[in-house]
DNA sequence: GTACTGACTATTA
DNA sequence: TTAATAGCCAGTA
């Protein structure tokens, strides 16, 4: 399939996520216009490219845990990746909480759309 | 057109 | 806290 204007979105945005934060599919979605379609933004991930080198590794579901396969090697990449930025994985899941990004109103202002 | 699937979510038990 | 469920919406066969 052809990538459209709404994973060009969901791309820009997590693009966006600072180091040591993450944002849940539903949240990617809805930054970017599209409320209730948090699969539209797991599959723009699955769509990206490599040579976009988007910090997919940011995403996570809306209970803070890894949407992958456990125990592949995309899942084992995400989780180091994360590790690396300082985020705290247990059991393949993340304390939103602690490290769920909360963007400000400053910065949604910075969207490119 | 139907049917099934999935890097989802909110609700309920 | 985990698990089942129903709703969701594009993509695929």
């Amino acid at each position: 399939m052809k990538p459209n204007e709404n994973h060009h979105r969901i791309w820009t945005l997590v693009a966006l996520i600072p180091p040591g934060k993450v944002v849940s599919y539903g949240q990617l979605a809805d930054l970017a216009g599209l409320p209730g379609r948090a699969r539209l933004a797991g599959r723009a991930l699955k769509l990206a490219s490599p040579s976009q080198n988007l910090p997919w590794h940011r995403v996570l579901n809306s209970q803070g845990k890894i949407s992958l396969q456990k125990g592949s090697d995309a899942y084992q990449r995400q989780v180091k990746r994360l590790q690396e930025e300082g985020i705290v994985v247990i059991g393949g899941k993340v304390k939103l909480a602690d490290f769920q990004w909360q963007p400000s109103l400053g910065e949604l202002l910075t969207l490119p759309f």
